[in-house]
DNA sequence: TCGGTTGGTCAAGTAGCTTGACTATATAGG
DNA sequence: CCTATATAGTCAAGCTACTTGACCAACCGA
């Protein structure tokens, strides 16, 4: 998207906006198409990002809430489907009468794997095809990149501040 | 999205492919602030892929379904949202009686300026983050991993051929 | 124990896509 | 010329990934 409004000269446009966006697309496809290959047909990418952010061994759905940037809303109808494919399962919380654990199935595990062995194989694709100094300097970039902009890391015990309340 | 399925140690995740989508999505947001900001509320990031490939003169409708990687309906959907909201018109092509020609209005021509003068407000403070060696070697690196994808480059007398017929 | 905050659900609406089914114009072959 | 097929565009319905609004139930602090 933004390929936007501009145009040079005779071709595709070609600023950063532009690149970055490509460059992520490709990613995204490369990965969601393995996924998919690897036997995970409900991989799609609004649920990869939120099982980027449930751990192993569970996660309260209000702290998926707090670290997703959505709606709870949202962020329910995503477990819902999830959990209808069988890749997450919901759980009382044994210390708070209303939380919900959620948890992976071992199904979801599985693609936890695959996932983790996919992202590899792109990654070594990547480095073969830019050489490994060129691979190091961009990522340095995108890293550099990252933690100007606000909202970026948030380590662990950060409940609570910022986000405040939506709905 | 996609941060997927990674978390290294205590924190967020940090692979090619979650640092991508998220520069590429920090970029946007601020691309998409700033023309709002600049008095084009319309403006969202599907309507700016599909201006991206209008040339300021003018371009067929069927061209433009062939330079995005979408369905038809799609595109005439986006054209029917930008054309309500003044950005662009569609006028009958006079070399063939079936096709339209899809033109911006004095609207959009001025969403067109500020577009790029945004755009060159935001590299600016790219480099200044990054500094211009290190915004450069990014810049290479994105377009070096764009050349190696399928399908990027299609210079212009690029009609027909590929993206055969889908509906 | 009462009031406010927090955790979650249900319902309805929107944007941006998809596929399927259709009409109108152009064009190539007999 | 006339028919067959390909091309350009439209209409309709459906899906995913979001949104806001309204709500209930459990917890927690004064």
């Amino acid at each position: 998207m933004v390929k936007t409004l501009d145009e040079n000269s005779k071709g595709l446009p070609d600023h950063v906006g532009w690149r970055l966006w490509n460059a992520s697309r490709a990613w995204q496809a490369e990965f969601a198409a393995a996924m998919r290959g690897a036997g995970h047909p409900w991989f799609t990418e609004a649920r990869a990002t939120l099982l980027g952010h449930l751990a192993r061994k569970g996660t309260r759905q209000s702290a998926l809430i707090d670290r997703m940037a959505i709606s709870k809303q949202a962020v329910q109808q995503l477990l819902d489907g999830l959990e209808a494919e069988g890749v997450v399962e919901r759980l009382p919380d044994p210390r708070d009468g209303r939380g919900k654990l959620v948890c992976y199935t071992e199904k979801g595990l599985a693609a936890l794997r695959d996932g983790d062995r996919i992202k590899r194989e792109i990654e070594r694709r990547y480095v073969a095809r830019l050489g490994e100094a060129r691979f190091a300097t961009l990522m340095d970039a995108l890293r550099a990149l990252d933690e100007g902009q606000p909202d970026s890391k948030r380590e662990e015990a950060d409940s609570s501040h910022e986000r405040a309340e939506s709905n």
